[in-house]
DNA sequence: CGCGTATATTGTGATATAACTATCTATAGT
DNA sequence: ACTATAGATAGTTATATCACAATATACGCG
């Protein structure tokens, strides 16, 4: 019986809800987008957003729909403007993985 | 001159260079190797990793190979074992994000 | 209503990834 | 040399993702 050192390893069924978030989420133009949203205190217009990431409107509409798939983003209408925000605060530290090199 | 809040956004080159490292990483067995690996203090086998993933030796092979590919993991040949360790620990930060749900 | 601005969706072809089976190489022991 | 064990690679099919162009929707205003 040989008895396995440490025990607490993460959950398969963990790994696989985490992991489709973090794969989505891992791409550059998709870094960009939380880095940027997560830069300002407001929620910020897809206007906006195309503008700090200089992409094509279509690419980035497209990008923000997968991140608000995951729910790593939230949106809500404001009058004729769309505002996405970081719903979850824990795909930040993506960000803080990547700074620090 | 709209001058911009936050000016301090990752540069594009590097999210282009660490997207796919974390997206490579980001699939449920090559979490669980790399989980596995950081739990032990030796260099592991690949029949004892086989063992804790309880999947199919091809499989942990590939995904192995993958991880090595992208420098996560390192292998060194011992007689006729062939042992990884984690070659870098930026991804084990990954590990503590999951980790803290 | 008709137009402009803001945003989303769809369709497409190229490329990548997944899981799986089968096969191959290398080494150790006898 | 023969066999068993350890590990890597190749081939295959299904599915996912990418970037992009084109088109659609939704809203506000005159």
């Amino acid at each position: 019986m040989t008895t396995n050192s440490a025990c607490s390893l993460i959950d398969m069924e963990t790994l696989e809800r985490i992991a489709p978030i973090i794969r989505h989420t891992a791409h550059p133009l998709r870094l960009r987008i939380l880095d940027f949203l997560s830069s300002q205190d407001e929620p910020q217009t897809v206007t906006a957003i195309i503008e700090a990431c200089k992409s094509p409107q279509a690419i980035v509409s497209q990008q923000l729909r997968i991140l608000k798939d995951q729910n790593v983003l939230t949106a809500r209408r404001d009058r004729n403007h769309v505002k996405y925000s970081v719903a979850n605060n824990n795909v930040l530290l993506l960000l803080d993985c990547i700074r620090r090199h």
